[in-house]
DNA sequence: CGTGGAGTTGAATACGATCAACACCGGTGG
DNA sequence: CCACCGGTGTTGATCGTATTCAACTCCACG
């Protein structure tokens, strides 16, 4: 299972075996099976993750409203940014999607991994911004697209992930109604005359 | 004009006199008049701007179409993150609103600032933390409001800048078109019967 | 076998967009 | 000084897209 991060990790840098070693004792392997929660809105320890199968989800609630911010299929990082270096409760909640195994990780994970090597803080500096990207061009979406369009732009960011999780959720994510974008798939995918 | 900056400082971090000075050195005070462009979405050499009078506004073009990223009065930064660490082209455009002064700096003005004295880290990582937490709730804003509320929002997002920057780029910031906002305007401002 | 959640589909509705006309103001030039 | 112009905001009427309400199908799961 740690193979699968290893693998990920020599795609983008380079490090040494024992470096590899220094930074997964700093995780630890979990098993998430569906439906089950990894982080609750509140909660004052945080923890973040990084999906080695499985795909993980993380939403919030406001107004009695469920919003889901991201999905993160394999190889893909998770947690609460917010909290991320600031300390206090998290606004976000993580759940599984499907049965799923991830690497978690404590709220001092980024600083200790940067101290191992530097090639850590480069990657982490690269992931963070692509997303920080990723919201930006998100809100221009939300901004400037119609119902059809939002979609067709939620299979460019998560390739595969259309017929993977419900429905509701990318529903949720790009910000129409269940039936609307049902119907937009059925326009969309229509029976090729 | 430097004494507002070295305010906004006195209020965050404790700083000495010295490190102020050094920092300062790495900034350029720059007036801009109305409709100046600071930033023009392409350049490869990387600018950012602490606002010490006037408002600054940063947008972007997507499909022709003009959205409105971000305003700065008096006291925000104003940055195009997605170019901070990662060299590469700006997306955003930023221009003054009003006759401004700002403080501009260069790409490697973090990475310097930080070096001089520690408590910059902090301070700007909670900066970088808070504007994270802001994209946030914009996005659950756009996802989850219609028209009266993203107003309301906005107001509170912005306090004193709904009278102050052209109802046009509200509309374009919040999303919906100038005449719902001049309509949502003489609605919630009614004439107090 | 039965139940409940998820997705589809239809019909009615509502909200915001669009099209269009006009008022208002600041700036420019005659 | 006034006339003109363009940009900005307001208001009305119409239109279209997405929401809402509702009924029904289809599985997954106990």
């Amino acid at each position: 299972m740690f193979e699968e991060f290893r693998k990920y990790l020599g795609y983008r840098i380079n490090i040494s075996e024992s470096a590899f070693g220094e930074v997964i004792k700093l995780m630890v392997l979990k098993k998430a099976c569906k439906h089950e929660t990894l982080l609750k809105a509140g909660e004052t320890y945080h923890k973040g993750y990084f999906v080695l199968k499985g795909c993980i989800r993380s939403y919030c609630i406001s107004n009695g409203k469920e919003f889901v911010m991201q999905f993160a299929p394999e190889h893909w990082w998770m947690g609460d940014k917010n909290t991320l270096a600031k300390p206090g409760p998290a606004l976000l909640n993580i759940d599984a999607l499907e049965d799923s195994w991830v690497l978690q990780f404590g709220p001092d994970f980024l600083e200790k991994m940067e101290r191992i090597a530097p090639e850590f803080r480069y990657m982490m500096q690269d992931i963070q911004q692509n997303n920080y990207r990723a919201m930006q061009e998100r809100v221009i979406n939300l901004l400037g697209l119609n119902a059809d369009e939002k979609y067709t732009q939620f299979i460019k960011t998560y390739p595969g992930l259309a017929n993977r999780v419900p429905l509701q959720m990318i529903a949720s994510y790009i910000g129409v109604t269940p039936q609307t974008l049902s119907r937009v798939r059925a326009k969309v995918y229509a029976p090729v005359l």
